[in-house]
Order: C-alpha cells, then sequence, then structure tokens
DNA sequence: CTGAAAGCGCTAACAA
DNA sequence: TTGTTAGCGCTTTCAG
C-alpha cells in the first residue's frame, strides 16, 4: 500500500523529482549520457527503472520532429518474393536506425491511399510503394505532407517518384529468348490480373516485336497457385497446344506445373514451363523450375538506403536500374520431337 | 514570392489565422465537424488547404494518449500462413480503427524483444505475438509499460498472456490419426527447428502416447520447401522405409512431396504424405495434399478483437482455443500393398 | 556538469 | 457556435 502506487505512468517529471535532479539532466541521460556524470547518472537510472519509467514516443517525436519510422506499400503478403523485399529493406533500414511498419493494398489504388494516409497518420517518415499507377489522393497526399515516397519493382527514370527496380519488360523478353532460343514456337503466356498491376502489363509488352515472333496465346487469371493450375486447365483445352508456358510470376508457374503434373502431362518432355521471380522454393520444385532472377533482395536494400537518405538528407535519391538474369534449371527444353541435337 | 512561401510546415496557430478562427476551432473541424458552423468549416477547410497542413500525429497521441495503432510479431513472412494471419487481423483491427504494424523475430526470442521495443518506441498501444516463448526481456517490457499483450498459434489457458490459438498437440495427434487409420505403422515425422519453436515442440509431443503406437521416426529440418527436400532425401536413404510421411508443416510437405517425385517414388500410391496448415495452395499440389486445417484467418480476427478491447477498455480477454480439423485430400492412402478393403 | 524555462502541435475543459 | 487557456511529456537553448 504505497501511496503513489495507483498513479498512471509516471513522466520525466516524477523521475526528476525521484532523483533529485531536474528534468534536463534525465533527459540527458536518456540522449547524451556520456555529459552527465557517473553518480548523476546512476541515480537517475535507479529512479527511472524503480518508477518503470517508459519513454514516451509521441513527446520525443513531437519535440525532435522524428519518429524514426517508413512505411512499405505492398500488394499483398501471400506471395513470397514480398517476404524476401520486406526483409532486406527491413534489415537495411535498420542500419539508419530506422524502423520499418508494412500495410499491404491488394493491389487496389485506392486502397493504397488510404493505408499510405494511415501510415502518415502514425507518424510515418517516409514511404515505399510498388510500380507506378497510384491513386490521385495518394499523390496528392505526398504532395501535401512533402513525403518522401520512392517506388520499387519497376524501374523508370522519367516518373515522379523515384524509381528503384528492375526492367520487366526485359526480364520478361529474357524468358521469352530462353524459350524461342530453344525452339519453341508456340507459347502460352500466363499472367496476373494485368488491370491492377502496371509489373504485368510491363512484362507483357516487353514480349511484344521479340525475334523470332513465335505464337503467343495469352491467359490471365488469379495471381496465385489456384490460378496456375486454372491456367494448365485452359491452355490443355485449347485447340493449338503450344510447347511451352512461359507464366510471368513463379507462383503462377508453381501452379501450371502441378496441374500438368495432374493431367499426366511431362515437363519439360511434353511442354516447357518457365517462370519469373525466381522465389525461393523455385529451385527445389519437381522439375526445378527454370525462372528470371529478380534481384529483389538489393532491390529493397537500395529502396531501404534511398529513403533513408532521402529523410536523414532531404536529398532526393537517384532512379537506380537493377539486373534480372536467366536461371535455366530442369523445367524446359526443346520442344518435344525436336532434334535434340538442333 | 509570397512571404510565406518557404516557412516550414504549417500549423495549427497558421491554420487558425488563416481561417480568422481560434485554434480550438481548427481542431473541431478535424475531431467533430458537425460542431462548427457551415461557414466556418469551409473557411477552415480552406486554409487547411491552401497550406497544405497536415495533422502532426506525434501532437495528437501526446494529448489522446492513444496513437491507434498496435504491433504484431512473427516469427517470419516467408510462410503463407502468417500472411493469412496478417491479413485478417488488419482487416478485423480496422473494425476497431485500429492499424496494424508488423515486424518480424525470425523465431529469434532476442530479435523479438528488441523488435516489440522498437514497436514500443514508435508508439504501439499493444502487442500480439506467437507462442508462449518469450525472452525475459520481453516479459518486462510488457510489464514495465503495462503494455496489452496477446499471443496466438498456441493455446494455453494458464500461460501469462491470453492466448488465442489451437490445440496443436491435439492437431499433430489428428494428423497422426488419420495416418494409423489408414494402417499405416511406420511413418516418418518431418518437423521444423523445435528448439527455437515452441509450436513445433506442441506437435511433436502431441504425437506421445498415441495408440495404436507406430513407430516414428523423426527427422528435423529448416522451415522451408527446400528443407522438405532434404527430408524426402534422408527418408529414402532410412534403412526401413516407412510407409508414410507425417509433415508437421504444409511448406515440410510440399518439399517431401518434391522431392519424392523427383526421386520417382509415387504419392500416395508408394508412400502417403500429408501436411498441417492447410496453406491456400496444398489443395492445388500434384497429389492435392491432405492436411490439418488451422482456422489462422478466425485466429487473426480473435486475436484483433482481444488485443482491441484490452486496448479500449483496459480489460484483459479471455484465452480462446480454436478447432482444427481433419482434410483428407489425395495425398494420402492405405499403405502400399495393404487390402484396399480393409 | 546541472538547472530553469521556453516551447513542440495539439486537445479539451471551461467560458462566453 | 466559438474562443481562451492550460497542459500533454519531452528536448533544447541558455545560464550558471
Amino acid at each position: 500500500m504505497q501511496r503513489s502506487t495507483n498513479r498512471k505512468r509516471a513522466n520525466l517529471r516524477d523521475v526528476a523529482a525521484a532523483a533529485g535532479v531536474s528534468v534536463a539532466t534525465v533527459s540527458r541521460v536518456m540522449n547524451a549520457p556520456e555529459t552527465v556524470a557517473e553518480a548523476t547518472r546512476k541515480r537517475v537510472e535507479e529512479a527511472m527503472n524503480s518508477l518503470h519509467w517508459v519513454p514516451s514516443a509521441a513527446a520525443r517525436a513531437i519535440n525532435t520532429g522524428r519518429t524514426r519510422f517508413v512505411g512499405a506499400l505492398v500488394p499483398t503478403l501471400d506471395n513470397a518474393i514480398f517476404a524476401r523485399v520486406l526483409a532486406s529493406m527491413e534489415s537495411q533500414l535498420a542500419e539508419h536506425r530506422l524502423s520499418l511498419v508494412v500495410a499491404t493494398t491488394d493491389n487496389d489504388p485506392d486502397q493504397e491511399a488510404e493505408k499510405a494516409k494511415g501510415l502518415v497518420d502514425i507518424g510515418a517518415e517516409g514511404l515505399i510503394v510498388s510500380g507506378v499507377t497510384h491513386a490521385p489522393e495518394f499523390y496528392s497526399l505526398i504532395e501535401r505532407c512533402q513525403l518522401p515516397a520512392v517506388s520499387t519493382s519497376f524501374y523508370d527514370p522519367h516518373y515522379r517518384l523515384p524509381t528503384i527496380g528492375y526492367d520487366n519488360a526485359a526480364a520478361a523478353r529474357t524468358a521469352l529468348a530462353h524459350l524461342t532460343d530453344l525452339g519453341h514456337r508456340q507459347i502460352a503466356v500466363v499472367h496476373g490480373p494485368s488491370a491492377s498491376n502496371d509489373r504485368t502489363r510491363a512484362r507483357i509488352a516487353g514480349l511484344e516485336g521479340h525475334s523470332p515472333k513465335p505464337g503467343l496465346s495469352f491467359y490471365e487469371v488469379e495471381l496465385s497457385i489456384a490460378g496456375g493450375c486454372a491456367a494448365g486447365r485452359a491452355i490443355l483445352q485449347a485447340e493449338e497446344q503450344p510447347s511451352a508456358v512461359l507464366c510471368l510470376s513463379d507462383v503462377l508457374a508453381s501452379g501450371v506445373l502441378f496441374e500438368l503434373q495432374r493431367q499426366g502431362v511431362s515437363v519439360p518432355r511434353e511442354k516447357s514451363v518457365m517462370g519469373l521471380d525466381d522465389l525461393a522454393g523455385s529451385a527445389h520444385l519437381f522439375p526445378e523450375l527454370t525462372t528470371v532472377h529478380l534481384p529483389v533482395s538489393r532491390m529493397g536494400a537500395a529502396a531501404a538506403d534511398a529513403i533513408a537518405s532521402w529523410v536523414e538528407t532531404q536529398q532526393v535519391p537517384e532512379p537506380s536500374l537493377l539486373a534480372s538474369d536467366l536461371v535455366v534449371r530442369a523445367s524446359t527444353a526443346g520442344p518435344a520431337g525436336a532434334d535434340p541435337e538442333g
């Protein structure tokens, strides 16, 4: 039954009083301990402990004007690729003593704008987004707040936000070239919703004008294993059977692979299948998936550095292009019946 | 070249001055617009816009004592199961007008404690964690801060934090029972790191004392597709071949499946494989994976409600047990050579 | 090395 | 319906 047992949370003044010092000294113990005499510091620290003192984030933020966190808006957490991006962003931001707050947008610009507002409302100092398609409300938000914001997963040096990403069109072209090099001329292209995803659109566009010009048939499905399966079934029902399936995402390729197996189609003997992403699991599928590696870890780190420097120094970072590269594994081969020497 | 062009961000006073009203009125326009006369409100809103006024999160927080966000600490974003949990947490928290901030712990209690501190530092009003194994620093943090915290993915009514989860031991037992019911007597059990994961330990413990007592051999691997593949290879090299493989996680089961296929082992004809989790993709693997469904979406929503009510009303929520259930699909069957009628 | 005091931007009584 | 004013918990000069 001590007197102050039921009081609210202690504040700086309480600690100062308990330690017999001024609030300024307590503040110094937190922010510049070396400027406080050892004995005084000890006394203050004891007071902090015995009062269960916890500094108020808000009070600090209001004084310093800094919250030390930035927000990342990703389409979904459902695709393993974002786990990699976020992990590297987070660890790189930590180098700058910045925290990362994650929000998902479901590929919906309106939801993105709303979530962005939510992040700003809780004090985000900067934002990292995906792609170059955003709601007007999003742009007006970052403009009003003069908020640093960078975009990832897409490279476009002329975009109004600095972009840190790869060339989606080139990545898709690399994949297609691998297939045509193997001799495929009828190719099914499987991709996720294009209306809501500019990365997907860029990849599709990258396929245009490739030479030699193969016969391409497009299948748009939900971006998931189930979507890949649906595409697999649709492809098998087509009049003219493609000898290869180019999936614009590894997740889709996995689904296609499973469905073809389910239908008794041998990969790559009867049909080649390839992806684009290079997820961690893709190397271990059966058969191991040929794909195009996207440098998502480096991208996450680069985006983290970019937003950090913007937040810290007010310097707008430069756009940055990261290379992607072909990873040939076991799921692709020449078309069935082709001369294996040719 | 107006006079105030280069000033810092506008504040409430600036807006009030520009609109010719008091700061209180401006505040009301934000927080209770209906109490302000239409004309006044309009004038204030115009002033807000023309000054690019953005309310300060910190200042609001310091006054209301609320930040309106809670933190979730999850082991990893790499396993699709957490995407489901987090998605439902987030949408349910939104019902309470609360935001969710996500951090990953990599199954490391020290990292968890550190990240928890980071969340508190930026103002989290409550925390959601996984499991019942945490660092002393974590406990002292939530105690010092009197911070609401609930635990998920585990049910233990006697734990010091309210647990909202399923019975991991029972789920594993359900899986094992399915296999023994099918007639399997030699079963390989594949699981992730047990030292760092109490859910895994609980699942393993759940296998004990099951009757009829089958021959169980355990394989501990990294919790990933690659880990599942490694387990698959190890199992095939064992002296006594199990007729079934029980994976304590769907991710592992996928890897086992791929590896068995790679080695030419037919599932379920030669070996049955089952998982535990019921990820969205599991229903679409080849063959479709038999598993135990964990109610992660409901769990996320329940955890959100629990932490929300705690944060809002200071009432410590009750622990809550959610049922898991068997989902029989195509990856399990009786042991090879068994009488299909028996 | 330490303290006094002036705010940071906002909310919420209380008055008018 | 609107204004006045006292803080919220902390940092940060500026003195001593």
